[in-house]
DNA sequence: AAGGGACGCGCG
DNA sequence: AAAGCGCGCGTCCCTT
């Protein structure tokens, strides 16, 4: 890259119809102006080599056209979450101007209405995207996020969150286009063998419908409907289990004989009607399960999903994940996570010498803090969620003498939701304020006429927010060191060469080499060439190490994996 | 008929 | 086994 080589070049649509390049130099003047049609901008992108950083208004607008184009794009800026981390983060000492254009605050093209698959569609979309797409609205947003960050008190954490979440924009458009390797024969098979065979179309499968007949013989109603919730808990009563709720836990504690056939009778509804044979038809068609993914769709920057229940992929089906002949698959993710990163926030050096190792429970339990491995993970967990009650509860105070700093920190984000203030992970993303409704409760609570019930209910709702900024921090960051992990995954396995004869079935770009699949919060699934395989499962490992690197510099801490290269994603 | 809330349960 | 955090989705059921 020359001196002169603009950094950044934005994408807009220009008031023609016709897509604009505005190439910007480093200090963000312009530079110069390209007017392209649509079907040249995907032969200008590639052209502009891997060192240009791509500021769009919205990855899902524009990235899904060019990938099916074979155009991967090395790096971009995403405008439109940009916005959201900037105009809310409390390290921008003056939001003022991001927050006067809520036009940036919208959902995902997707949310919206299905990405264009072509070049000639994203032209007829015209408004289809949730946020502006004119070139000259994405210069300006983007002048006012540099200037934004420019006054920032952390700039430096804030870009690497900026530049992270962009990474995760592109990501999830790759790892839909993509798709997760999905045997349809052994889902089948799996449906089968717990339901029996798939049943004509209104019917259940013959195993429900003998466990139903169970059920109804020990409810003494052939006609009971065990579906409706208020229906079934009615015939529970009259039978003598006098439960307050049908769930699984509560029935589990009653002893009488329906409460066997129904527990399984539940399970395997759930497994039909979630993941069943009309699920695969719909979401895992053509050897491919392709869950829309939604970058920084929850408050903490975790990601959402929308569409298929990618983020809730019942364990008993990871085997139908199974790698294109010739393919394997590297299944990866982080040994407790969150309170890693805790430590790591915190500056806590007892509870990153507990973590040291594969099992950061083993090493509390070897720190004679608490006795059983089971008491530990209880307890931490309790911690971070701010559980006051139950076995969990119990043990915090003992957590709290041996971790002070890591304690501290999370009680202090709990104090300050209490509060009503605004607590903020190690990179910059901020917690949403409280609701108007939450600070008239609060404000009615301190009136003098109000009353005990008022004043109860204020407290429960500030404790309730209060759990919410204690776990915030902790699964924010925990999100970022993940998006940061990722991010670096993606980058090693781009420079992977491509397999002429890898024979995968993802496509012109990702049939051909190692890609990520699949990511669920702390975990990754990569695709590769089995000639690739060691090479990419190194990756992975190295980018780990590089995520901690980058969000925690010198800081003695390790994040180690359980990684595993295997056909399938089942049990090892 | 469509929409929203409650419930229950899958995932981290 | 839930508890204590964050989600999505299918089903039932009631409101509009």
């Amino acid at each position: 890259m020359t001196l002169d080589e603009p950094v950044w070049s934005v994408l807009g649509r220009g008031p023609d119809g016709t897509v604009v390049v505005a190439d910007l130099n480093a200090d963000g003047t312009e530079r110069r102006r390209t007017s392209v049609d649509s079907a040249a901008l995907a032969s200008l992108v590639p052209a502009a080599g891997p060192a240009r950083r791509w500021v769009w208004s919205d990855a899902t607008r524009w990235y899904p056209p060019l990938l099916a184009d074979g155009v991967v794009v090395a790096r971009c800026h995403d405008l439109r979450l940009c916005h959201t981390i900037l105009r809310g983060s409390a390290f921008v000492t003056d939001a003022a101007a991001l927050r006067a254009h809520p036009e940036w605050d919208g959902p995902a093209a997707d949310a919206v209405t299905p990405a264009a698959e072509t070049l000639f569609e994203l032209d007829e979309r015209g408004d289809a995207s949730s946020v502006p797409d004119g070139i000259d609205e994405a210069l300006a947003e983007f002048a006012r996020q540099r200037a934004a960050l420019e006054g920032a008190t952390a700039p430096g954490r804030l870009r690497l969150l900026l530049a992270a979440e962009s990474a995760g924009a592109v990501i999830a458009v790759e790892l839909h286009a993509a798709g997760l390797p999905w045997d349809a024969g052994v889902h089948d098979a799996i449906l089968v063998d717990l339901l029996g065979p798939r049943p004509a179309a209104g019917r259940l499968p013959a195993r429900i419908e003998e466990l139903a007949v169970r059920v109804r013989d020990a409810l003494g109603a052939p006609a009971a409907s065990l579906d409706s919730q208020p229906k079934l808990l009615r015939a529970l009563h009259r039978v003598g289990v006098l439960a307050t709720s049908t769930s699984r836990w509560e029935l589990a504690q009653y002893d009488h004989p329906v409460i066997a056939p129904l527990l399984e009778y539940k399970k395997l509804m759930r497994l039909l009607s979630a993941n069943g044979w009309a699920w695969m038809e719909e979401w895992a068609a053509e050897g491919r399960f392709r869950p829309v993914y939604v970058p920084g769709g929850v408050v903490t920057g975790r990601w959402a999903s929308s569409g298929g229940g990618a983020l809730q992929l019942p364990r008993q089906l990871r085997p139908a994940v199974r790698a294109d002949p010739g393919w394997l698959l590297i299944i990866a993710d982080v040994a407790q996570l969150e309170p890693r990163v805790l430590a790591a926030m915190a500056g806590d050096t007892a509870l990153a010498d507990a973590a040291r190792g594969q099992d950061l429970y083993a090493g509390v339990v070897a720190g004679g803090v608490v006795a059983t491995r089971q008491e530990a993970k209880g307890a931490i967990l309790g911690a971070m969620y701010g559980a006051t009650t139950g076995d969990s509860g119990r043990l915090v105070p003992a957590l709290r003498r041996a971790y002070p700093r890591a304690m501290t920190l999370v009680d202090e984000a709990a104090r300050i939701g209490e509060d009503g203030g605004i607590v903020t992970t190690w990179l910059g993303r901020s917690a949403p304020a409280p609701s108007s409704s939450w600070r008239d409760v609060q404000r009615g609570a301190g009136a003098i006429e109000a009353t005990a019930a008022d004043e109860s209910r204020a407290r429960r709702s500030a404790r309730d927010r209060g759990r919410f900024t204690r776990n915030f921090i902790v699964q924010g960051t925990a999100a970022e060191w993940a998006l940061a992990w990722m991010a670096d995954v993606r980058g090693r396995l781009a420079a992977f060469d491509a397999v002429e004869d890898a024979g995968g079935r993802s496509g012109p770009v990702f049939g051909r080499r190692a890609h990520l699949a699949f990511f669920l919060h702390d975990e990754i699934v990569v695709h590769a060439p089995a000639a690739q395989a060691e090479a990419a499962a190194e990756a992975v490992r190295a980018a780990a190490d590089g995520a901690r690197r980058l969000l925690f510099g010198d800081f003695p801490l390790d994040f180690p994996l359980d990684l595993r290269i295997a056909e399938d994603a089942g049990k090892a």
